[in-house]
DNA sequence: GTTTAAGCCTAGCCGCGCTAGGTATGCGGG
DNA sequence: CCCGCATACCTAGCGCGGCTAGGCTTAAAC
């Protein structure tokens, strides 16, 4: 599956893994390919710099955690972040929406 | 709405318009523009290079057909085309399977 | 006769995800 | 006991595709 066409959804899909509750970086990318149903397959370099972008800008927040003597930096979705979210469904509706319109097909 | 989010789907969006029918450059671009119901708004500086790459890759082609006094570069789907745009909506489906079982809704 | 719409085109920018690298630690098996 | 693998974090820099912003011509409209 050609990455790129993951371009501007990848917020809204880090956003949504974190809304199931709070999850360390690592565990994030295995969450959102697992439950895309192996569609996706994010990489690390991906996933890292965005989720640092996302806690600058407030939408998620984040802690650091000892798990079996490791350092793991746990995330949270912040309210900021569940609006954001919230309006990126939206988007991702209308966009699917015009896509179907086009391409003229039910699913 | 954010262009980015047309990386990667915009070849499929195009062909799908000529798989209705062979049409210019100008009316592909009110076709999926109209047919998106207003999702999308489409440029000319997006539209026409690739039609210039789609018909290089011999997805498309095209010929000069005057209209009322004036020069239009009509376009055609290929064969190949059409099987492109068959692989790309299969594509699709796939993708926005997998951004729901994200995101967790049905639209 | 000049503005608007219909048509075509291209150079170059910019942002974002990917590639490809790096580091450190815990655990299981040989 | 130590080697390899999985876990877990990080970043610099590339590549490319769509957008911005321009330019051109001709027909219709005012």
């Amino acid at each position: 599956m050609k990455g790129e066409i993951l371009r501007g959804h990848l917020d809204m899909l880090l956003l949504a893994a974190l809304a199931r509750g709070p999850a360390h970086g690592y565990a994030v990318i295995e969450l959102v390919n697992a439950d895309s149903g192996g569609v996706f397959d994010l990489q690390q370099g991906t996933v890292y710099p965005i989720l640092h972008r996302l806690e600058q800008e407030d939408l998620i927040k984040s802690r650091w955690v000892s798990h079996a003597g490791r350092q793991r930096r746990e995330y949270e979705i912040t309210s900021d972040g569940r609006d954001r979210l919230d309006a990126a469904r939206a988007d991702w509706k209308r966009f699917s929406r015009g896509v179907r319109g086009v391409i003229g097909e039910a699913t």
